[in-house]
Formats: structure tokens, sequence, C-alpha cells
DNA sequence: ATGTTC
């Protein structure tokens, strides 16, 4: 991304100008110059998109990790008024809706893990469904999965997947409201009823970490993380059934975007209150709720395999966060309350510190945040920082830095498998084009994105994972 | 991300 172009307001934030003649909102993207510079240009191009959609509150806005995306960014955050036309678009929650990473904290150490880990890298690879089209044990008849759609998590947990504990550590505690099953597609409900409690493939990925290093001793404490402990985070979304509800409404939007002279099939998008915008976000909450019941089932199976490893284990549910959703909050724009739809994609949720609908446990230090490192690099856990002026939202992970064909031809798979080995980090996969494409050198420096998030003042860093074990679809 | 062509 040219620099040239855009106008430096503080050192981690940045304005995109009005060109002469130009009718949109502000544009708003954070992050430092050297990940700016690395973006591609059309990050630019397609948030001035999102800022002359109708209805926009306040400013379209970037975060540090962005890149370019199907219509809207990837790392996109943009909110709209219902009662000002505003808009919501399928483009602008993702196609793997509800995509995000379910982190557990256990009471295993680096030191007493060690000697098992190539067993538990073994048992967590058979036991946990990964890959495109990877079914799991589970076949759900169309009633059940209606179920599913409504209760998310509760669903998954009324069946034995985990316990109530887990509930209250998931975003909006499991379950959404304003689920409609009925807009979901046939099709899109039969992808999905042998995919649940399945991985899926591409960045999604099932991690063991060791919390290398410590931030925020009072945030770590809150969120039950000290030195040299293992923990588990398991990316991953809505899987057949979001993807196919993406492609169906996508048409269906693409059609009112047209009444509304919107000429970019990608900005498919209708108004909140029209029946085809209302339409989508009831489909759009059934594949939240499919996504936190399939990484609750997905915990589970962790669980189990986690036990034969290690006999002793526990796995507690740290928090578990969605990064591809539209949300209905109450956000103070100009000094005034307003009921928004905010779509983040690419996005974090990152409550600050009060928030009312913050578990007790976590609401003096905030909302936990997983920005999810490339294979082999590590990740961070961040907490929600006071005065987010980002609709309350965060980067999501390291972001890519290249195209998936170009770090294909680059890297082979196996070469990869081997160097990461040596670096003490075991990777498993079925699919070696799988594993080039997730090289860590096609994504951007998780530190730089974890760093110009905290001084951008959208979260503070608590805690850095290293991967020891790595399961990939 | 994806029954890998939205």
């Amino acid at each position: 991304m040219d620099l040239t172009q855009l106008r430096q307001l503080q050192p981690y934030l940045w304005s995109f100008p009005l060109r002469p003649g130009e009718k949109r909102a502000e544009v708003l993207l954070y992050g430092t110059a050297p990940l700016l510079a690395s973006m591609d240009d059309k990050v630019l191009e397609q948030i001035g998109n999102v800022a002359s959609l109708p209805g926009l509150a306040g400013a379209a806005m970037t975060m540090p990790d962005a890149h370019w995306g199907y219509g809207f960014p990837i790392g996109g955050v943009a909110a709209f008024d219902a009662e000002q036309g505003g808009v919501i678009s399928a483009g602008g929650v993702g196609f793997d809706i509800s995509c995000g990473i379910r982190c557990l904290r256990s009471n295993l150490d680096l030191h007493d893990a060690t000697p098992g880990l190539t067993a538990l890298a073994d048992i967590l690879f058979r036991a946990i469904p990964a890959g495109v089209g990877e079914e799991g044990d589970i076949k759900l008849n169309p009633a059940q999965l209606d179920q599913v759609l409504q209760d998310g998590a509760h669903w998954a947990v009324r069946q034995g997947y985990g316990n109530t504990a887990d509930l209250e550590y998931i975003e909006e505690r499991g379950r959404v409201a304003g689920a409609i099953p009925d807009n979901v597609s046939e099709l899109a409900k039969k992808r999905q009823r042998g995919e649940m409690g399945t991985l899926g493939s591409g960045n999604h990925y099932l991690e063991v970490q060791v919390v290398e290093r410590i931030h925020d001793e009072d945030a770590a404490s809150a969120f039950g993380l000290h030195e040299g402990q293992i923990i588990i985070s398991i990316h991953c979304g809505s899987r057949g059934l979001g993807h196919q509800i993406g492609t169906d409404y996508l048409i269906m939007l693409a059609k009112a975007a047209s009444r509304l002279g919107l000429p970019n099939r990608e900005l498919a998008c209708a108004p909140i209150k029209s029946p085809e915008g209302r339409q989508y976000i009831g489909a759009m909450n059934a594949a939240i709720n499919c996504a936190l019941a399939n990484r609750q089932i997905l915990t589970h199976l962790t669980r189990i395999a986690c036990a034969k490893a290690y006999p002793h284990a526990e796995l507690e549910t740290l928090f578990d966060v969605s990064h591809n959703t539209c949300k209905v909050e109450t956000h103070e724009i100009n000094g005034k309350d307003r009921l928004l739809h905010v779509h983040r994609k690419g996005a974090t949720r990152a409550f600050g510190p009060g928030h009312a609908m913050l578990p007790e446990r976590y609401r003096a230090v905030g909302q936990p945040v997983v920005i999810g490192g490339s294979m082999g690099t590590g990740s961070y856990i961040l907490a929600g920082a006071s005065g987010n002026q980002a609709f309350a939202s965060s980067s999501h992970g390291a972001g890519r830095a290249m195209s998936r064909n170009k770090a294909s031809a680059r890297w082979q798979g196996r070469e990869l498998i081997s160097k990461l080995a040596q670096q003490g980090i075991l990777i498993r996969s079925r699919s070696m084009r799988g594993v080039a494409e997730e090289a860590p050198s096609a994504y951007k420096d998780v530190d730089l994105v974890a760093e110009a998030t905290e001084q951008a003042g959208l979260a503070r860093r608590v805690a850095f994972l290293r991967p020891k074990v790595c399961i990939k679809g």
C-alpha cells in the first residue's frame, strides 16, 4: 500500500482522505507504517468502498492485520445504523461465518508434558477430523441440525460434549439470539449433517502451545495463565453450512444491492430492515450457533484425546472468540449511544474492562482476545482495552502477506514439516499442499501485529504462546 | 474459508 495516499493521525492510526468529488464516510486504518506498507492496495480500495455504503455509522476501519478479501477486506470493521438505512453484507461477515478460536487452559506444564507430546500429536491427529469435506462420527437428522442452529454450544453440552462451565466463557455464552433455521437452505443443512465436530482446512488448526511469556501479570492471573503452562487452541468455523449460506445469500443480496444502485457484486448487501436483510441475519445467526456448537464438540474430543496421553490432564475453557460476524451492539458516537450492526470480518470483538457482557471473572481486566499466529510462529492472548475507538474491535491473526498460490509454489509441505520439527514443533496434516500454503513466511509477523494492536489502543498483550503441536486440515 | 469456481 502506498502510504503517500494516507494521512498519519497518530503513531498507529491513519486516515484515507477523500479525493475531490468523492462521497463517502471516513476511512481509518490501524497499524504501523511497515504493516500498512506491506498491505495490498486492494485493502484501501475495498475499505473505501465499504465507507460508501448506506447508513454507515462513524468510520470504516481496518485492523493492523488487514489483507484483501471478498468485498470487504479481512481485518475490516464497519458498523451500520438500521434506522438510517444501514445495510447488512454477506461479504462483510465473511464466508466462514463465526470462524473463531477456542482457547483451553490446562493443568499441564511443558516440562512434564514434553515426553508425551509426540504421542499426543498422533492421538489428536486421529481424534480430530480435519481437511476439506472431512466428516466426523456425528451424523444429524434435519430436526437435530435445526436444534444445533437454534441452541449452539448449549445443544452440544446437552448431548454430553463438554460441560456447562464452558458456556460461561463463550462469546454470547454459547448461543446467539435471532437464529432462524428456516432461512438456511436445505443444501446448506445437508452439507453440515456430517460435519459437526470437524476442523476444516485452510488456516484452521488445533494447536498445543506453551505460555512462553507473560506481558500483563494481572490479566494473566484473571485468565488463569502462567509461564510454562500448556494451552490448546482450536481455530475453526461453521464449515460447509456457513459457506453455503454465504453462497446462497451472495446471490440474493446482490440483487438487493443492484436495486440500491451498488454495482459491485462483491459488496452484495441489503438494508437491515429489508426482507432480504432480515432473512440473511436469521441465517447468519444460525451459522454462528453452528460454529459455537462445532468448537464445543471439538473441545470435548480434545479432552478425550488429551486424557489418553496425560491421564491427569484437565482442560478448562479460557474463552471462545468469533472473528467473522455481524453483531448488534450499543456504541457511543459523538456522545450519543446508538444501536449498531457491527460487521467484524477477520476482526475480534474486544470489550474493555467493566463491560456488562463479560463473565465476572474477566470483567475487571477486559475480554480475552486471541491473535492466532501462523503455523509455527506463535499466538498472543490479549485483553480488551479501555477507550478502544474501533467499536470494541481488535486484530484476529497474523494476516496473510502472500497468496495461497504463491506460497504453494514457493515451499514444499514436507520440507516445512521437517524444518519445524527441528524447532520442536510437531505438524500433523493430510495435505502437503495445505501445509505449503500455510508456510509461516506467507504471513505477517505476529509480533508486529500484536505490538501494533496494543500501541493502537485496541487490546493489551497478556501472554505469548509458542506452538508445540499443530494439527492442520 | 470451501464437496478449493462465491
